[in-house]
DNA sequence: AATATTAATCGTAATATTGCAATGAACAAA
DNA sequence: TTTGTTCATTGCAATATTACGATTAATATT
């Protein structure tokens, strides 16, 4: 099928899902850190600093830009990115739901 | 192409594509957080409690087992399942370390 | 031994993802 | 206006993922 069987799981499961999904190609890992890294505005040379296509670039910003991660704004005939931080904070709350279950198992039988 | 050009990232940002990978689709969620609930070792009831097929579910345990992020224990003819406390400490620091970089941004252009 | 139970594996169909060459769109510079 | 620059989009090939029926393997039960 190779076709998720959303409807079938709770929303937040599926957000989990979708956020995670999202950071499950190091191209997109590498991208994120870049803008964090530079921890400023970006016009673009994220094709340099990555080694992939340029239409490759694009199509791994356009991932990151429909969840709210990153903005871009038109600024001539580039492109500026960051950081989303309102929605990066509201990813993280979502992810440390997650990540932070209590771990503290009762019985030992593993 | 479908094959993610691993070679050109570094380990750390690989390593945080794998986990958040396994964690992309919900059914995986729904698993660990059934495991997380149950707060103990499980045999196998996961098929009924998650609405999938037994070798889908079987083949989704595989995944978080490859990765460390779970035990299976065999017990007669059923097996025991549980999270790996160890690694999924482990795992967690890792994805930390990337949700958790400093998004105090100076410039403010976008 | 014959049968039942539980879960892994195999095989396969449907769909998704990754990557890039080619092209297009928008603007800047000459 | 022509040329260059920058980035998005299109189209396509290669590969990966998801899901499940059928089967197998291993152990229990009768």
């Amino acid at each position: 099928m190779g076709l998720a069987k959303s409807e079938i799981f709770t929303d937040k499961q599926n957000k989990i899902a979708l956020f995670a999904k999202v950071f499950g190609h190091p191209a997109r890992v590498a991208i994120l850190e870049h803008l964090f890294k530079i921890n400023a505005c970006i016009c673009g040379d994220l094709v340099n600093e990555i080694g992939l296509a340029q239409p490759t670039i694009s199509q791994h910003l356009k991932e990151l830009k429909q969840l709210g991660l990153i903005k871009g704004t038109i600024d001539g005939t580039s492109v500026c990115y960051c950081i989303n931080k309102e929605n990066w904070i509201a990813m993280k709350n979502v992810m440390n739901t997650f990540l932070n279950q209590d771990i503290t198992v009762k019985g030992d039988c593993c």
